[in-house]
DNA sequence: AATTCTTTGTGACGTTTTTAACATTCTTAC
DNA sequence: GTAAGAATGTTAAAAACGTCACAAAGAATT
């Protein structure tokens, strides 16, 4: 059973496509060719082919893609049929923010524990979550089933705690964290760096700049 | 004079090694190595080598690179070594997180302002900046010299005042909101799109656990 | 001062990713 | 039921990207 590998480049463009068929299908909109879509998200339709027969053949010759199918099939690709239990360590500003953000449970992620090393947020409430205390986090993540933990700490600590998630069964970190987690590859990270983020945007802002004088 | 394009590729790394060298040069680190540098970075020195040699030759044959030069043509190259002011568009959890991070300020990103369309919200205070309502926003924009505004809004109403902001001389925006805006090419856009990247988180473990039941 | 060692800068190569082209398959209209 | 039209799936070509390998340049050593 030759199970032939994603590339990355192609698993980051489904969210976005994910994205734009939700909204097609909330306006009713029944089918579409790979060539309406490839005008509507600006890339070309020849990319949006390939990236959908990458899973085999959701569209039909003459007939183009049944918006509703081709949503729910990238759906179940992303695995967002299946519930996810995450907690969240660090209540800091972005902590409660992400904590806050109900989004994320529509596509079956659910909100389960909030954690934070100041005795000071102990106790806080975020939707109904109340934050504990870091010692207690490495049997919550053991005794309740959780998959994914969400690193909203600073970096000094991040790697510690990240180890600790891994010896008690985490199996994906969400990492807000200015370091890099060295984590056994069955643990899955996605980091987002924000501060990588402003840093392009600064240099792009500054390549403009020097090339329109 | 020809200035040779570079690719995103290349772009997206720099801000790591900048990261790495400014941990190194902290740490007292004076020369390094590209073989030393990616034994750390968990890169081909290759790679490194090829990514500095864009921007003309940092290291010297023998000896290798020099760790403070190097991390501050980096810096330069990003645009680090500007001011830019910059001001947040929408005061919820999100925006007032990001209000809250005193880091950017280190890096010559200058928080301005604050606005929200909530007059609940107007007066609150994040770090000293009032929350302004969003009449004045295109009038503070256009009068204080804003290079950048950060999009902390639903994605409903996103688009508008992105065009308001292109409108009143905005440079760049980094764009937290779940929609893709369409702007003028002049105007930098950086997108942080918080739920596509734990798609791409869901989609690794579900990956994962279909490869090892 | 000469020699050896180190390490960059760079041209060539292989791989991956993207785009183009088209034959095939299904839809639709008559 | 047949023919024309539409749009996919797929193969081929082009472009971008990453890696390899080594000559050249400078550092370190004797």
């Amino acid at each position: 059973m030759e199970v032939k590998e994603i590339s990355q480049a192609v698993i980051g463009r489904l969210p976005r496509y994910f994205r734009y068929l939700g909204e097609l299908k909330d306006e009713g909109v029944e089918r579409i060719s790979s060539q309406e879509l490839s005008e509507l998200m600006k890339v070309t339709a020849s990319q949006i082919r390939q990236d959908f027969n990458n899973f085999g053949g959701f569209g039909q010759q003459g007939y183009g893609y049944n918006v509703e199918f081709l949503y729910n099939e990238i759906g179940k690709i992303l695995g967002l049929d299946k519930k996810h239990n995450f907690i969240i360590v660090g209540a800091g500003n972005l902590g409660r923010a992400l904590g806050n953000y109900m989004n994320f449970e529509r596509r079956g992620f659910i909100f389960r524990g909030m954690f934070d090393r100041n005795p000071e947020l102990i106790g806080n409430d975020v939707r109904g979550i109340k934050v504990m205390p870091m010692e207690e986090l490495e049997s919550y993540v053991r005794e309740n089933d959780i998959d994914i933990a969400v690193l909203t700490i600073p970096k000094t600590g991040a790697v510690e705690v990240a180890d600790k998630l891994a010896h008690n069964g985490i199996r994906a970190i969400w990492n807000f964290a200015h370091v890099d987690l060295n984590l056994p590859k069955e643990i899955q990270v996605e980091n987002v760096h924000l501060s990588d983020s402003l840093m392009k945007l600064s240099y792009n802002i500054n390549r403009y700049m020097q090339e329109n004088p």
